[in-house]
DNA sequence: CCATAATAGCTCTATATAAGGCCTTTATAT
DNA sequence: ATATAAAGGCCTTATATAGAGCTATTATGG
């Protein structure tokens, strides 16, 4: 599925009926859920339409088994080496240089 | 990396990082970042220490063009042919049958 | 078709995040 | 080494989620 051609409410909504498939998958119920990960039934129900916390999703996911699924969630970035030789081994920890322009932040060398 | 030997706390640390490192890759500031996402700096702040809403994570990885990932975050659910076939083509939607004492509920068929 | 349990949908309160501002710390370019 | 700006931290107010409880709807098993 290609989530730039959804909206942000409709991503929101796409993932909610995930985490339903993915509780359906183990045949257990909303309160089930609740219980095994400490949170409320209303922060399930929440979840699955979509609205929620980082820290629910992600307690939700370890009772779900899922907690894998997370590392390509937003997977490591790996730098270039050419990058890597340009900063001399040194890991870049702001953002600096002349500011660009909007336009002008697409199809970075790296 | 496995994120089954982490805590939660300690998995959101390690997702805020991955959106740091996603933004630094940019080389865009946490104020452009903000601008562009029409979120708060503040917003972005948190979300780079582990904190946040699902529909704040949503709108900063847009800007960062990194939705893609959103997809293997929560992959959708393949339904096998055999649990298929058992239910006769239709899709379950609810939890049902004997509810299952907690230990019960690893390994699953499907 | 019926009984029942799962879930959707609401209310109310508590708590956390979002927004905006200000000050301090520190990475980076010169 | 220094000037500067990125980023961290803290404060206040607004807003959204979390938690608890209740009723209404509806999928499911019998």
């Amino acid at each position: 599925m290609d989530f730039y051609t959804l909206s942000d409410k409709g991503i929101e909504e796409e993932l909610g009926h995930r985490i339903k498939a993915l509780r359906l998958r183990k045949n257990i119920t909303q309160k089930e859920l609740a219980e095994a990960s400490t949170l409320s039934l209303n922060a399930i129900k929440s979840l699955e339409s979509g609205r929620g916390k980082l820290s629910t999703i992600i307690a939700a996911l370890r009772e779900l088994e899922a907690l894998d699924h997370l590392d390509s969630f937003i997977p490591e970035i790996s730098i270039s080496p050419i990058q890597l030789a340009k900063m001399q081994g040194k890991v870049r920890k702001r953002a600096s240089g002349e500011r660009l322009k909007d336009q002008a932040k697409d199809s970075l060398e790296w």
